[in-house]
DNA sequence: AAAATTACTTACTTGTAAGTAAGTAAGCAA
DNA sequence: TTGCTTACTTACTTACAAGTAAGTAATTTT
C-alpha cells in the first residue's frame, strides 16, 4: 500500500499549486483521501517532510522528462518545456517555483535547500539547451545563455501567476511572444 | 492619530512581501507597534479589509509615481520603473503582485478584484509607455505593445521572486538583459 | 457642561492547524 | 504460534489565528 504515500504527495503538490504552501492543511488531504490526519503524519511526520517530498518528486520528474528529450534537436526540446507549461496552464495550476518562492522565507532550511536545488536544475538545463541551440542556429538571442535561460524561466513562471490575476489569455500572450523572440533571426 | 492606521498598512505591506499574505498574522503587526490585536481590528475589522487597504495603497502610489514621470521621455520613464524594482530588490522585498498571485484563489472576491485592478494599472501604463516610446524610436521590439508590457512585467515580477531562491545576482541578470533587449536596434 | 466620537485595551470565544501517544488489525517472518 | 512490522485509527494536546463584546480615557462637537 505504497499507494497512499504517492496519493498524498500528488494531492499536496496540487494543493501547493492552487492554495500555496502555507494555506493548505493536512485536512485538505485527509478528507478527499478518506483517511485520518494522523495517517499523513505517519508517512510525513512534519509538514516540512511533505514539502520536501513534493519538491523532490518534481525535481525528479523534470530530470526524467529532460532525459527523454535529450535526443531531440534543441528547438524541439525547448518546445517540450513550453508544452509542459501549457499543460499546467490548461489545468489552472502554476509552477512549483512560482508558488513556493514568495513563501520561501517562511520555510525551514531543509525545504529551502530543496527549492533552490530544483530551481538550479531548471536553470542549468535551460541554459544548456539555449546555448547548444544557438550554436546550431535554432535560436537567436543576445548575451549569455544562462542569463537568457533565467529570462525564459522567469517569463514562463510569471505568465502562469499573472494569468490567475489578469485572465487566462495572459499566459498565451507572454509565452507566445517569448517563443517568437527566441526563434527570430535578425 | 491617523498615524497608527498608516503604520499598520505599511507593516502589513512589508509582511505580505516577506512572508506572504496567508503566513502573516495580526500579532506580527501588534507586537512591533506595541498595540493590541484588537486595535488592528478597530481599523481593519477583517484581514481582508487590511489586504484591500494595502493593495489600494500600492495602486495609488503607482499612479502618483507615474503621474510624476509623465513629462519625461519614455526611455527615462521606463528606467524609473526599473529603478523602483531595483530598490525593492535591494530591500529584499518582492512586488505585491508576485507575492499575492499564488494565494489569489484563497482570497475573497473583494480582494481578488483589487489585485486584478492593480495589475491592470501596471499593464496599461507599461503598455502605453512602450508604445509611445517605440513610436519615438526609444525602444525596438516586435509585436503588440500590450503583449510586450506583459513580458516586461512578468520578467520584473519573477526576477524578484527568483532572486530569493537562486541568489541575489539573479535579479540583475534578468532585469539587465531585459532592458538591453528593449533598447536594442536591429 | 453634556453628549458623542475616536482610538484604543481587556478579556474573552471559536475554530483550526500541527503534532502526538496509544491502540489495533492484517500480514509476514522465524 | 509467537512476535515483529506496516499502515493505519482514536483520541487527544498545544498553540495560535481571527474575531468580538464591553469598557475606558481623551478629545471634539453641540
Amino acid at each position: 500500500m505504497q499507494d497512499t504515500r504517492e496519493k498524498i504527495i500528488a494531492l499536496a503538490d496540487q494543493l501547493i499549486r492552487t492554495k500555496g504552501y502555507n494555506a493548505f492543511s493536512y485536512k485538505d488531504i485527509s478528507d478527499p483521501l478518506e483517511i485520518k490526519n494522523a495517517a499523513i503524519h505517519y508517512h510525513f511526520p512534519t509538514k516540512t517532510d511533505l514539502g520536501v517530498a513534493v519538491v523532490d518528486f518534481e525535481t525528479e520528474r523534470f530530470k526524467e522528462h529532460t532525459a527523454k528529450w535529450s535526443g531531440m534537436p534543441e528547438d524541439k526540446q525547448l518546445k517540450q518545456l513550453f508544452e509542459t507549461f501549457n499543460r499546467k496552464h490548461k489545468e489552472g495550476l502554476v509552477c512549483l517555483m512560482g508558488t513556493l518562492s514568495p513563501d520561501y522565507k517562511t520555510f525551514p532550511e531543509s525545504l529551502q535547500e530543496k527549492v533552490t536545488e530544483m530551481s538550479a536544475a531548471f536553470a542549468n538545463w535551460t541554459s544548456q539547451c539555449l546555448e547548444n541551440g544557438r550554436k546550431k542556429g535554432f535560436f537567436a538571442f543576445d548575451g549569455d545563455a544562462y542569463d537568457r535561460a533565467l529570462l525564459v524561466l522567469s517569463n514562463l513562471l510569471a505568465s502562469l501567476l499573472m494569468s490567475r490575476v489578469m485572465g487566462p489569455k495572459t499566459y498565451g500572450k507572454i509565452s507566445g511572444q517569448l517563443y517568437k523572440d527566441l526563434l527570430k533571426k535578425n
